[in-house]
DNA sequence: ATCCACATTGTGGATTTCCCCAATCCCCGC
DNA sequence: GCGGGGATTGGGGAAATCCACAATGTGGAT
């Protein structure tokens, strides 16, 4: 068993979708986890672990929908795949539009929803390799010092270190400093790369270089 | 009037609701166009017209949905409104994973229809920039030589000149040469600004050239 | 008062890039 | 067969990058 990464986590407040859902997934191997509400599991979530949510939208005490708008604020990009018994179309597209990775009615067919959560836990372990490449990025260049920030838009302007010196107004020495420290903090060894490293996160761009010339 | 970009386009074989939603828009200074069928709308879209599409699903002959896919075959990436009298979940929910903007019953609330469809016509103004882009960078990319295209994703792995000469078994000077079109074809002045012209478009890293080092 | 991070500047030299001029070789199509 | 585009290589020089060694000034934290 547990030959798929990733949890399956399942919430609803009737005891006997829980243990069918449970048994579906765990016979398919996946690792499972139940709680029989939105607090409960609110309440054991921790955040570090990858996987998907099937919830039930409507249960006693916070409902589904509402559960996935706290996650949401609160930042976990879990995916999640809504079960609705008694659910209508604005309920439906609204959770998806709000980033839902499915809205299913009850009941469901099994093999769809097993494709829907597989897909979902692939799409989460995606979502987590990406944001740990961003925040490792982002750790890198909160390691800049602001003079080092300002110095590296102009290099990844395309511009030579005389015109950054121009503009800044210190010499050409100063900025070489600057741009060595620049690639040795982004862990890189060249500005080519720094381009490529910073392109993954989101810069406020500083002096615009786009292309022109010939082309076709 | 017409103080808003694009055009709406109303598909719907209910004249009624084709003249009520034609004086909705057109009363909001929308350019609207309306269409009494698919085939209709197939047969006058040109494709070079940025907009949105208000979408009846049910309609005689083709239905609104097989229209949607139609026009995804064919690589139209017009934002649509689904409008439906009938529908159901499922529908909706295969709708909107398929891409839609939005699936809105019948009776609709026009502010609301009216919001989405600002809302589309904005996001297919930034597709189409977006496209356009991409556009200029594969034209100006399909220049290259083959040649030139090993050179620079070996440019843009932030390998030197001297390194890529070993690499390709040439003379460093047969490598400046290239490099030198290649930004030249590109239209840019370095080697940076390729690295971010690029990344707009994907292509296939040739030598990888990840951050290591220092860190946190 | 002292320590430290940050910004700054210089000298000088090794390495690289960028470019003009010029030339050879090969393959492909007219 | 001839012309032309693409790939290749050289010479040589101006400009830029990269770096090691060395130093000064400033502001905040202890």
């Amino acid at each position: 068993m547990e030959k798929h990464p990733g949890t399956v986590f399942i919430v609803d407040d009737d005891d006997a979708i829980r243990d069918s859902l449970k048994w579906l997934f765990q016979s398919r191997g996946y690792r499972v986890e139940t709680h029989p509400s939105a607090e409960a599991f609110l309440g054991a979530y921790r955040g570090d672990t990858s996987g998907c949510l099937v919830l039930d939208v409507r249960m006693p005490g916070m409902s589904g929908l509402e559960l996935y708008d706290i996650l949401k604020e609160r930042g976990v990009g879990l995916p999640v795949v809504f079960l609705s018994g008694h659910g209508d179309i604005p309920m439906a597209v609204s959770s998806l539009r709000k980033g839902a990775m499915d809205f299913i009615e009850k009941p469901f067919n099994d093999n769809e929803l097993v494709d829907r959560v597989a897909e979902s836990l692939r799409m989460d372990e995606e979502r987590r390799r990406d944001e740990a490449s961003r925040h490792a990025v982002a750790e890198r260049l909160a390691q800049l010092t602001p003079r080092e920030l300002e110095v590296m838009q102009l290099i990844l302007a395309g511009k030579h270190n005389k015109v950054i010196a121009d503009e800044l107004r210190i010499s050409m020495r100063t900025v070489e400093v600057h741009r060595s420290r620049i690639l040795q903090k982004m862990g890189v060894r060249s500005a080519v790369e720094l381009a490529q490293v910073v392109s993954v996160s989101d810069l406020p761009p500083a002096g615009p270089a786009p292309m022109e010339g010939p082309g076709h």
